[in-house]
DNA sequence: CTCCTATAGTTTCATTTGCAACCAGCATAG
DNA sequence: CTATGCTGGTTGCAAATGAAACTATAGGAG
């Protein structure tokens, strides 16, 4: 019997979360940098643009996989700067339509460039096939793992 | 003049990050669980397997980018639970060299068959060529990342 | 030697995070 | 209608994180 070896430098758990903290500290301090925006704030922005008739904290939950609590905090830091607006939402009133008001559509419009930039900053050194290849894998590895709480589902 | 737009789900770093949180959250809740250990301590325990003769706190941390603070507190827990033995430094007082103890040697044997056993399951629907290639990209990720840093260095 | 600066590791403290309790407003059952 | 349980969102609290101060030892420079 073969003692099993694993060498943290080669475990893809480690190297995937390695990398992935590597990018997320160089996006994030360029944000915060740029627009004075951190990361959540910025995706809350970000799936706000692509709703124009209006999102419920909620769905950009959902979406994002981010804790309700962390949407709410940076829905009410947005709003407090204007960025954001909160429209009652008709068919449920203990919810919000969020949308971007003037001054966020342009930051939004600003910041959209220097992200697309900074992206393709990251990954210079790959192929376009390359890319699409490497983000099908993260797909298939999400299905994966979102089956599998599936089934598992504590409870 | 085109109005630049990003989906957010398209967007790379984001996906990354998506996906890491993901693996991440399965592979604590199952060191967790079985173990009783935090990420933080599994990755000191294995980077201390990794070097029977020993290894200061300074060098785990510079391999695995993980805080000097991380890696104490780490430290601290392991030895409390006798997993880890600190033996005095010849070279450098200041430091100490880490090593397992028989205890932490078991269980480091315990783990490494389970972790190499989830790890084959998140990627199971990949080939191993594709999974070289993934792990070459992220590699040549944290190479651009890391001369970057090394170029536009904060003074 | 003795100063002075730099590094290993710990501790302290302020910030960030996320679970859990909470407060509406909704929806269904009687 | 009105009780009961459910869901969207916020608030409170406790744990995790990381920067900065601190302690102890190294390693020169004079």
């Amino acid at each position: 019997m073969t003692k099993q070896s694993l060498r943290l430098d080669d475990f893809l758990p480690y190297r995937l979360s390695f990398t992935t903290n590597l990018v997320s500290e160089t996006v994030a301090s360029a944000y915060e940098q740029a627009f004075g925006l951190r990361i959540a704030e910025w995706r809350v922005i970000a799936v706000v643009a692509e709703s124009p008739q209006g999102v419920t904290q909620q769905a950009i939950g959902l979406k994002t996989r981010m804790d309700k609590v962390t949407v709410s905090r940076a829905a009410a830091s947005l709003i407090a700067r204007t960025l954001l607006e909160r429209r009652p939402h008709d068919a449920d009133q203990r919810s919000h339509l969020l949308t971007l008001s003037a001054e966020g559509e342009a930051l939004y419009s600003a910041i959209v460039p220097k992200a697309l930039a900074l992206e393709r900053q990251i990954f210079s050194r790959f192929s376009a096939a390359e890319i699409a290849r490497f983000d099908a894998m993260l797909r298939q590895i999400d299905a994966i793992l979102l089956e599998g709480a599936a089934a598992a589902a504590p409870s």
